[in-house]
RNA sequence: CGGGGUGUAGCGCAGCCCGGUUAGCGCGCUCGGUUCGGGACCGAGAGGUCGGGAGUUCAAAUCUCCCCACCCCGACCA
C-alpha cells in the first residue's frame, strides 16, 4: 500500500522487467506519501497498534538520542538541571489555571480506573507538566534565595489529536520541557529569550535548519502564557513548521498554585515562570527539510552513523583484505570522534548496500575494493550530492584529515541549501490581494506589515488557510501599512501555511 | 466529525463484475550452488482463519446486509 502507486509506473521497473524491492514515492508527485515512505523504509518508525501512536524504531530513536545529547549539554551549559515529574496529574490541578484548562481539556486522556476500582479523583495523563510542577514549586519556594529554579525534564506526553502524522503530530510523543521559576519578570523574560536562542542555535548548527525566531501572535500563543516565542522553519513543500517554543508564563501559574516568595525587602511576591520545549517533531523537520527521492538525508552532526564503509569483495581472501583495511580506517576515524560502521555482510552485494545506506541517510559512504587497496585509496560518496561525478577519491593517508572536513562541508552545504530554498520562497507583499495570491499558489512565506487583531488572523485562516507564523525579532524598523487593516505600523510578520 | 481509499502469506498486489479443481504472482524468508565496483542469477522449499459476523446457494475470496480496523485529505493542535 505504501508504494503500490510506484510499481505501476514504468520508471520504477528495472531493466529486467521486474519491480525494484523498495521505492520511495517521488517528492514532486505526492509530498506526504514521500514523507511516509522515507520514515517507513528507512525504518525510523512504524505504526503502532494504537491509533495515532507510533513506534520509534532504533534508526529513528538514535537520531533522537543525538538530539537529546546536544540539547542536554546546551541546557546544562546554561545552568539547568534535569528532574522527573509524574505522568499522572490530578484532575483538580488541571482546572486551576483558566486559560490552561481551556486550551488543553479537549485533548487530554483521562484515567478513571486503577486497580480495578473507580478512582476518587480522575488522573489526567500529562499533556504538559506546568500544573504538576508548579504544585511542587509551591512546596520548594519560600525565599528569593530559592530562586531561580531551572529544571528540565525529558518525558513523554499525550495529546488526543484529531489527526496525526508520523513524528509531526502523534498522540503520544517525546519531548523535553523546561520549567523555570524566577524572582522578577525581567529574569523570566531573559530566560525565555535565552532558551529560544538555544533552540535557534541548535536548529541551525546541528539540524542545519535555518529558522526565523520571533514572537507568536495572541491567537497562536500557548494557553496560559503572557507571550510565546518560537522558531519557525520552512519545509520542502514550502509549509512552515514550528520547531520549538518558549513561553513567558508570567505570574499565572504562581497565582494558580499560590507560589510566593519573600524578597530581600521582606515582601511576599508571586514567582515568575517560563516553560520551553522541543519534541520528536524535530525528526520530522529533519526529514522534510533535507531528504530527497533517494531517501533520508541527515546532517552529519545528528547522523547516528556518519561514515559507512563498504568493503567490496568476491571471495574470502578479498573479504579479509578489504575488511581489515576498513577496520584500520575505522580506528583512525574513531580517534577523530567520528561514528563509523563497516557493512561487511556478505548476503548483500555492494550495489544493494549503496542504495540501502543512501536510503538511511548516512552522510558519507566509503567504497573500498581490491582495486582501491592496490591504489592505496578509497572512493567516497557524499549523501548531499548523489551524482556519480560527485564521488571523491581519497588517499588512505589523507582519510583522517579529510573526512572531518568533508563532514563539516556536508553539514554546511545542507544548511546553505535549506537557507537558499527558504529565501527563494520568501516574498514581500504590500497588499491583501498580493498576499492571497502567494498563499493560493502555495508559494511559501510572505513578509508584510501587520497591525491586525485576533479577528484579522481568523480572516487569514478562513480565506487563505494561512497564519501569522511569527513576529520576527529581526525588524528593520521601517514603516508601512498593515496588510489587512491598512493601519500604519513598523511591525513586519511572516505569514505562511503551517503544519 | 465530513470526503476518499484499503483490508487475500512478512511486504506489495492479482483473482471478485460473470460463484465452481488444490486461492495465484512479485519481493522477502529458508536450504544448496554460481555470483559480487550502483538494488545478481539458477534450483529446491516453508509460509493463508481471503478483516469479522450473519445471510443467499448443492457450492462464497467472489453475491447481499451489518460491523470493525487502518491509511490519506479537510476542520483542532507542538
Amino acid at each position: 500500500m505504501l508504494c503500490c502507486a510506484s510499481f505501476k509506473n514504468d520508471e520504477f521497473i528495472s531493466k529486467r522487467g521486474r519491480p525494484m524491492a523498495e521505492k520511495i514515492t517521488k517528492r514532486s508527485e505526492d509530498y506526504s506519501q514521500w514523507y511516509i515512505d522515507i520514515i517507513v523504509q528507512a525504518q525510523l518508525a512504524d505504526y503502532a497498534p494504537v491509533k495515532g501512536c507510533m513506534v520509534i524504531r532504533p534508526n529513528g530513536y538514535a537520531i533522537w538520542e543525538h538530539i537529546q545529547q546536544a540539547l542536554d549539554k546546551m541546557f546544562k551549559d546554561t545552568g539547568h538541571v534535569n528532574a522527573y515529574f509524574p505522568l499522572f496529574i490530578p484532575e483538580s490541578f488541571m482546572n486551576k489555571e483558566k486559560e490552561h484548562v481551556e486550551g488543553f481539556s479537549p485533548e487530554c486522556a483521562v484515567v478513571t480506573h486503577g486497580g480495578g476500582k473507580k478512582l476518587e479523583e480522575n488522573l489526567y495523563i500529562r499533556p504538559t507538566s506546568e500544573t504538576i510542577i508548579w504544585s511542587m514549586y509551591q512546596k520548594w519556594i519560600q525565599s528569593y534565595r530559592d530562586l531561580p529554579i531551572l529544571i528540565n525534564q525529558w518525558a513523554n506526553v499525550v495529546r488526543w489529536e484529531m489527526r496525526t502524522r508520523l513524528f509531526l503530530r502523534t498522540t503520544e510523543f517525546l519531548w523535553q520541557e523546561g520549567h523555570t521559576a524566577h524572582a522578577t519578570y525581567d529574569d523570566a523574560e531573559e530566560e525565555t529569550v535565552r532558551m529560544l536562542n538555544v533552540y535557534k542555535t541548535f536548529a541551525e548548527e546541528y539540524m542545519a535548519l535555518p529558522v526565523f525566531h520571533g514572537k507568536k501572535t495572541e491567537s497562536e500563543k500557548f494557553a496560559g502564557a503572557l507571550h510565546t516565542y518560537c522558531i519557525e522553519a520552512m519545509m520542502q513543500d514550502k509549509k512552515a513548521l514550528q520547531a520549538g517554543t518558549s513561553h513567558n508564563l508570567g505570574e499565572n501559574f504562581a497565582k494558580a498554585f499560590d507560589v510566593k516568595f519573600q524578597d530581600a525587602n521582606k515582601e511576599l511576591r508571586y514567582v515568575w515562570a517560563t516553560s520551553w520545549g522541543v519534541s520528536t517533531r524535530l525528526i520530522g523537520a529533519l526529514i522534510m527539510a533535507h531528504s530527497d527521492d533517494n531517501g533520508l538525508v541527515l546532517p552529519p552532526k545528528l547522523a547516528p552513523t556518519q561514515v559507512v564503509i563498504i568493503p567490496i569483495f568476491k571471495d574470502d581472501a578479498e573479504k579479509q583484505q578489504t575488511v581489515d583495511a576498513a577496520r584500520k580506517i575505522k580506528m583512525q576515524l574513531i580517534e577523530k570522534n567520528i561514528r563509523v560502521h563497516i557493512d561487511d555482510r556478505d548476503q548483500y552485494r555492494p550495489g544493494w548496500k549503496f542504495n540501502e545506506w543512501e536510503l538511511k541517510g548516512v552522510p558519507i559512504r566509503m567504497e573500498l575494493g581490491p582495486k582501491d587497496l592496490a591504489a592505496g585509496q578509497v572512493v567516497c560518496a557524499r549523501r548531499d550530492k548523489t551524482e556519480k561525478t560527485d564521488k571523491i577519491t581519497m588517499k588512505l593517508e589523507e582519510i583522517s584529515s579529510k573526512i572531518p572536513l568533508l563532514l563539516d562541508e556536508i553539514q554546511k552545504n545542507l544548511f546553505d541549501r535549506a537557507k537558499k530554498f527558504r529565501d527563494d520562497h520568501t516574498f514581500q507583499a504590500s497588499s491583501y490581494d498580493e498576499l492571497k495570491k502567494y498563499m493560493e499558489d502555495d508559494a511559501g512565506f510572505v513578509q508584510c506589515f501587520w497591525a491586525g487583531s485576533r479577528e484579522d488572523e481568523t480572516r487569514l485562516k478562513d480565506e487563505m488557510k494561512a497564519t501569522v507564523r511569527c513576529i520576527p525579532f529581526d525588524q528593520s524598523g521601517e514603516k508601512g501599512k498593515c496588510i489587512v487593516t491598512g493601519k500604519e505600523t513598523n511591525v513586519k510578520v511572516i505569514i505562511g501555511k503551517a503544519y
